[in-house]
DNA sequence: TTGTACGCGTTATCAT
DNA sequence: ATGATAACGCGTACAA
């Protein structure tokens, strides 16, 4: 037995096909009385909306999508998408959309990927994340008429509507709690810094060192993985003066580095205080448990839907207020060698 | 300007809709001049199929889905789906599909999103993970007459199409392995035992322990979370005759339960050795380097997808050749305490 | 409220 | 065999 169509419904509620479409929608048209009956005869036979129909009808997929450009084993250990993800999922559910998922290796098949989507007419819009500092995307989407939503820390030019969590505030009180606990050689392992998301925490790290008055700023610059993060902290702590503490761009660098300074007879925090970003499950439960940033990637990622829907709709994108990135505290951060400083960690925060 | 159609098409090269069809699908019933001439107006004019009107002409979604059923919190960790959503991709884009991503909270909602894409059409299969002992998907799928494939270990009846990687020769080098070493009071920590890849690696540790000939097999069952991981960890630990070794279910717990264990002055792998499941990116850079179990989760996710996409067709679902799980042998394991084994680790095994 | 054209690719029917 | 005509899938929108 064939799925109901709305022909199926009218002719059982006595009425016409337009009759019943304006029924199912709520719209004026059509008496109580009927629309009742209507509603009724719907029900009964279990009719859903066809969703091909109603895609092609309306000019919509009522789909949109996310392309991840990354390779399996760089995914392998993000821990944003899956949340993202999830918090994606309500408002587009909600409004009867489905999210389109495509994960490719390197950025030539991305753009075949979003190229695609708009031909194909699969997608009303997308997601846009990892974005580089000099990213073609944006100009392509924009070729291509398709509504695009950049999921990222701010852009320095808020030509494109991007929507994220500022990192700053995060590594901004990272770095104050350290200052505060007496830390004058403050380190950054960054992420790349021709992506967005890399280049912000070192911006904001660098901001803070500066207003803090030091000049110690050593950087060094990572692809994210936990070798990366190794080799980075390897080179910071044989250098001459090495650092007091570092700040990590993610808890995956800052477990690895963690790892090495441990093997190699530094104490943590004694000799050495770390900070991570993102505050994965197991930064908690580590020896000692990671002080780390926390953002709230479900909220961000019911942002980014709330954008993108009012994009496809063409309405005013509201401003979205997003909770701030902020620092939770733990046993990885102590006072620095020789400081004789106690003076208490940063102001409210909160220790998990 | 809107997208070309094949009318547009059939215009230009001078035929009629219907033989422009038959010339972009190769199928016979145009001479080839004028097949020709079709194919080269519909490069100029820059064609490209309408997803839409395909679907609904051809009553399929061109979409497949997978529905995750799990809290963001679970989601997070769990390099899983990542990789296996990369493995999914190949396959699919190069057939035109384009896979469905929806993450539920609970198995209710979960329940309401199966139904809602076959009532709406939207995907003409699904792919079942986190299968549960008693689980009523598969039911549920049949009934709706949706083409599914379970994603996980191998059932017992394989009534329903299951594609996996078996995790038991993973966990049985593992314990091989252990036992090489003079082990003999080997714990697992496992998954919940009431979903199928729990059960499955629990099964796999008992029957080689079983058959190594061991008495004692004290099983911890988790959630998989790093707290539980720490729980079961302690609750060994603390027993009276505590085991010299654990076969953890999952890299994460054993991250965690090796972390707790050093913090409690127990030496790893001096005191106490620890194996992992997963081989997440961490597991190399830990100290000591994770001995783990790895699976190559990306080709399982294409077996899946090729199966999947088999089902859809309604062809006759080729038997799959999955890598199996292998040992990864590095530090977190050696010599039982007090034992005099200097036997070689497990034979053959590499060491990453 | 109803009838009907429309969106767009596919396919069955029919004429050449 | 080749190719044109028309109907189909199903919900929406506009004229009547």
């Amino acid at each position: 037995m064939p799925r109901p169509t709305i022909a199926d419904v009218a002719r059982t509620a006595g009425v016409s096909k337009s009759a019943v479409s304006f029924a199912l929608n709520n719209r004026p048209g059509v008496g109580s009385e009927t629309r009742d009956r209507i509603l009724q005869a719907a029900r009964e036979l279990g009719w859903t909306p066809n969703s091909k129909a109603r895609a092609l009808s309306v000019s919509k997929a009522l789909a949109v999508g996310l392309v991840v450009a990354r390779s399996p084993e760089t995914l392998r250990s993000d821990p944003f998408f899956p949340s993202f993800i999830a918090g994606l999922e309500t408002l587009l559910s909600d409004r009867g959309y489905s999210l389109l998922l495509h994960v490719v290796p390197d950025s030539a098949r991305e753009e075949q990927v979003y190229r695609r989507l708009a031909a194909e007419g699969r997608a009303d819009g997308v997601f846009v994340t990892d974005l580089r500092v000099e990213d073609p995307r944006p100009a392509l989407l924009a070729e291509l008429g398709m509504p695009a939503v950049i999921v990222g820390p701010a852009l320095p030019e808020p030509f494109w509507p991007a929507v994220g969590v500022d990192d700053a505030p995060g590594i901004a009180a990272a770095v104050q709690h350290l200052v505060d606990l007496g830390h004058s050689r403050i380190a950054h392992v960054s992420g790349p810094l021709n992506m967005v998301h890399g280049r912000s925490r070192a911006d904001a790290w660098a901001t803070a060192l500066a207003e803090a008055g030091f000049r110690d700023r050593r950087c060094v610059e990572t692809d994210f993985s936990a070798e990366s993060g190794v080799r980075a902290t390897r080179e910071l702590l044989k250098s001459q003066e090495p650092p007091t503490a570092i700040v990590y761009a993610n808890d995956l660098m800052a477990m690895a580095g963690m790892s090495w300074a441990g093997a190699h007879g530094i104490r943590i925090p004694d000799d050495l205080s770390i900070t991570g970003f993102e505050d994965t499950e197991i930064a908690a439960h580590l020896q000692p448990a990671l002080t780390t940033v926390s953002t709230d990637v479900v909220s961000w990622g019911a942002a980014a839907a709330t954008r993108l829907l009012a994009l496809v709709d063409g309405a005013e994108p509201a401003t979205l207020e997003l909770p701030e990135a902020h620092l939770v505290v733990r046993d990885s951060t102590g006072p620095a060698p020789g400081a004789s400083t106690t003076k208490a960690p940063a102001r409210g925060r909160r220790r998990t």
